[in-house]
DNA sequence: CTCCATTAATGAATGTTATTCATTTTTTAT
DNA sequence: ATAAAAAATGAATAACATTCATTAATGGAG
């Protein structure tokens, strides 16, 4: 929330744009969408009440332009971290894990979404609609890789894969807010992961490896316990 | 709809205020809640505007009556065909199919939930809440029999299944709806269904697992007995 | 059947917000 | 310094939700 002191007359237009963002992401995700006057959001902004509407059409466009605003951000972090993993397993925990902190930082932002698609129909094709298809195409990219690395479960159709991905996230982030339980997290993504990674197939050959590891650890705990004879 | 010819002066309320909700359901449903005016379900109840409220207390409260009656259709009816299906499979796979349709059918009408509840933290404990509850349970149940069973697969936490079960058809509904094929709904559940239910390979796998288990205690008491060296 | 107390229904009036727009202030270019 | 252009203002308007004084319907007592 820092003014530049250079101030173009562009650069204070795009200043004062933020700041109207800003204003209303805290409030929306604070009251909601339906709560939130724009009076509240122009006097937090600290503009009179006909200026917001020289920035945004109305309230509908403001609430899209915030949401907009939190995809971006999801967007380009979320890349950005997995560009920095080299394993499927690690960039789906990743992506889980972000993406669950996020949405639950901002639920409301999100729960906004239906208000503002009144009609199904045009949403296909709309900014948001690319918005968001953008986003779950970091997820797309990684299971198909998974999946030709053998991975990732691969008796699943992709849309199909991403569609519980993203939808078991949507749903246990509300159940975890309600449960007021954040350290629930980690079970949840550690139990979607492994819902994810673990085909039918390699089911069983993973399991070995798992028991395999564990053999191992139970020969070096014989193998300490023994060096103390 | 049909008005009963015994009128008595309960009978004919009960009867309007079924004649608002429906009138409610349908409107809510097709232009959802914000866009919805309570003239305009006051007209298409036949009654004038002021009447509505003397039914109920506000939109929000008509909206969550509707709401109401959504989910004791839908529990009622889950629960009465889930009675007369035998298998672990048979029942998720019955259940997935008939939460799906209903809720395609009458999308709008859940997603006015999140308008509904301004505050997540009065959320539990409400009505409502008890209501998803109880509805929920069905599926519970289910998964409690189909994990003794070894039907349903028991490496996940009951509240992160069930998550992983409702929300993925919460998301996938949006996504059908969108590509207006409901032709894939069998292709989704399908999978989902295969996603939850524990593969047959897994008693030999569990098996295996027994004897991993076997084996870390083999290692503890080979501690325990050279500790006393 | 008639009358009156009670319950139900009505729709005009009120209050709350979103949105507009005539007016004022600020900025930019000359 | 000044006028045209751009931004900002806030009072006025409009769209609704909600209230409430008034009217209508009902049912029981006599």
């Amino acid at each position: 929330m820092s003014m530049p002191k250079t101030k173009t007359r562009r650069e204070k237009v795009e200043h004062r744009e933020e700041t109207i963002i800003e204003a209303a992401r805290e409030i929306f995700n604070h009251r909601g969408y339906r709560k939130t006057t724009m009076a509240e959001i122009a006097k937090q902004s600290g503009v009179a009440d006909g200026t917001v509407y020289l920035y945004f059409k109305n309230k509908e466009d403001l609430a899209r332009a915030v949401i907009t605003d939190f995809y971006r951000r999801l967007t380009d972090s979320a890349q950005q971290r997995v560009d920095q993993l080299s394993t499927t397993k690690e960039r789906v925990t990743f992506l889980a894990r972000h993406h669950l902190s996020n949405v639950m930082a901002e639920f409301k932002i999100l729960e906004m979404l239906p208000a503002i698609n009144v009609n199904m129909e045009s949403y296909g094709g709309s900014a948001l609609f690319d918005l968001n298809k953008n986003y779950v195409a970091i997820f797309d990219r990684i299971a198909k890789d998974g999946m030709q690395s053998g991975a990732i479960k691969s008796s699943l159709t992709p849309w199909v894969l991403r569609d519980i991905f993203y939808g078991s996230m949507e749903y246990g982030s509300r159940t975890m807010l309600l449960k007021s339980r954040p350290e629930d997290i980690d079970d949840f993504v550690d139990q979607l992961v492994g819902m994810v990674m673990s085909s039918p197939k390699s089911a069983k050959a993973n399991l070995d490896a798992t028991i395999a590891d564990r053999l191992e650890l139970a020969a070096t705990r014989i193998e300490k316990a023994t060096a103390k004879l």
